[in-house]
DNA sequence: CTGAAAGCGCTTACAG
DNA sequence: CTGAAAGCGCTTACAG
């Protein structure tokens, strides 16, 4: 014999689905049925209310692991981010932490940093946990990662930044719309030959953010010189600072500048600083994201706002969906682009040529 | 019969352990302890050598719902902030991600907001996916959940704020050191009548940090007048604005301004502005925590930072040893204070009398 | 040093 | 409508 058995009447530990049965008078498999919903309706009536009023009095939670390993379904979702810390993650965590639990899931969170090999092991951890579907917050445009996990099968949605590949469900913003809400707030101004502090070209928002501010120049009559962009190297406030400086020591003729996020604005602003230069009065200076606070700095921040916490939300939903989606081989999950927001604050104004 | 039996040598699904020993021609158990670092040792090296080589080869990796059923160990640790959104609370997570990454744990992280019901239901959740352990970072100085909690044996530390029970492990800052570091600031630029913002009374760092200051006046000889007190009915920078202009129109003396944290400073800063005061010539303002980027609002913010990522490494590392002792009856955790440091910046300088 | 068996706590196809 | 049995994929006490 491999070991005592412990007494299922023991009532010391925490109840187990066989003492539940015990108690009530009936075979495990019944108590089983009678306490799900969908089943319940195969149950005696009588035999459903004894059983519920029994597991209400005894305390009896189902053990979510054994159930796991019987389902093959761990109701764990994973969340890859680059940067937990990062402001621009927090509220998109807190809607998917919300949405999914309203569902009855729980979230498995794991930063990835931006580097794509520990990426791949922080995925590779979280699929290891078995969860059920993974939601993505570090995509490049093409992302290995991604690939492999449609090739397991594994039900996966992109958030904030998407791939080239359209087959992924992916919940952004729209990133060129919001440049052009940009463009045309500092074209109304009277800016005539703005600069971009694009991010980095590998991340759709980088690369979104850069081409819709190419489109909307032309839209508007402008002139679109490639000297006027800058690529920063990481969405940090230092290289959004180095990049600025480099921009700005190349076309000093620029009265603005247009950055592909607020924590690049935010560099932004400390380089026309360190220049002796006046925001606005000087040169005009955007974000992208509307962070916490970017109200308070000085002189608070022009930027687009994206509904962070919703996508989050929609994210949390697509992954759910998508996982019933695989048994029920309904539809695929497609691409959803929020539509941002500007908001005018004072780090915009007049060029200085009309100023003068 | 109740189902068809699957083939185990079947190569098309994800290997488990029993096809692995097929493979290799031993029993399952014996590929069992040859995987297990701690039980190889009892196995004949060629058979180890052979079955990680397998294992290697076929790409096996243990299912952890099944190891959880049988050990009881779901290697998961669970994490309940306020409101995962908020500036303070993401780089604890980070910091809390990042150590149990190093020892092969997970991070379940839920919201629980302010509220105490809804708390309790997302720390149920928890405990109902069999998380090993919990970090509290929502705790209230009595607070029923942490009760509840130690009386199930579940390995419980408290970060950032603490509860009044000190049998209870809690990773906090040093709260009253920090205030300490603040009055002895303003005292030496000159003050004689500073005000204090408070927190929650009913949340240790509310608390601490108002005795604190208390006790910081009372050091330097200054008059400790409850009347230049007023608590802030939550940690939000609204909460903030109101609790200054019902300090400033009550105290009109005062010269400066010490809140509890970042976001009742940025409240304090919004209200002193709305009075037509200038921060730092008529009157300055300080915070507790260093938030990002509260170097760059207007003016800069002086405050007291606190290494909020250590905070939750450590965190990590305290459930983690609550748990080894939980088998080891080893001695309990305690209570680690870490030093804040006081970070000058422009929102204080000089006294408005000793300006005139 | 290795194998055979039991069991963790559920769910579900099958039989009645 | 209910019960008996098998099985999810592991670990581990026991026997040899």
């Amino acid at each position: 014999m491999a070991r005592r058995k412990p007494d299922p009447t023991d009532p010391g530990t925490r109840p187990t689905l066989k003492r539940l049965a015990l108690a009530v008078g009936v075979h495990a498999s019944t108590v089983s049925r009678a306490l799900d919903p969908q089943r319940s309706t195969v149950v005696a009536p009588a035999v459903v209310a004894r059983v519920r009023a029994a597991a209400e009095r005894m305390g009896y939670r189902p053990d979510p692991v054994a159930r796991s390993l019987r389902t093959r379904r761990s109701h764990l979702i994973g969340v890859l981010v680059p940067d937990i810390a990062n402001p621009v993650f927090s509220p998109i965590i807190g809607g998917i932490a919300e949405a999914l639990a309203q569902a009855d899931y729980a979230l498995v969170v794991a930063d990835g940093g931006t580097d794509g090999n520990r990426q791949s092991d922080m995925a590779e951890r979280l699929i290891a946990q078995r969860i059920d579907g993974l939601i993505l917050a570090t995509a490049s445009r093409r992302d290995d990662l991604v690939e492999r996990c449609r090739a397991r099968g594994l039900p996966v949605v992109l958030v904030n930044r998407a791939s080239d590949d359209a087959r992924l469900a992916a919940i952004v913003s729209d990133d060129a719309g919001g440049m052009a809400l940009v463009v045309a707030h500092l074209a109304a101004l009277g800016h005539r030959r703005i600069g971009h502090l694009a991010g980095p070209a590998a991340i759709s928002t980088g690369y979104l953010r850069r081409s819709g501010f190419e489109a909307a120049l032309s839209a508007h009559g402008l002139e679109n010189d490639p000297r006027r962009i800058e690529a920063a190297s990481a969405y940090t406030r230092a290289a959004g600072a180095a990049a600025a400086e480099a921009l700005l020591a190349r076309c000093p003729e620029i009265t603005a500048i247009a950055a592909a996020n607020d924590l690049l604005a935010l560099g932004a602003l400390e380089a026309v600083r360190a220049r002796g230069l006046l925001c606005p009065g000087d040169i005009s200076v955007t974000g992208h994201n509307d962070m916490p606070h970017v109200d308070l700095v000085d002189p608070p921040l022009t930027t687009v706002r994206i509904e962070h916490r919703e996508m989050g939300q929609r994210a949390a939903r697509a992954v759910l969906a998508a996982i019933d989606a695989k048994d029920a081989a309904a539809p695929a999950a497609q691409t959803v682009k929020l539509a941002p927001t500007l908001v005018v604050r004072a780090s915009s104004g007049a060029p200085r040529d009309l100023n003068a």
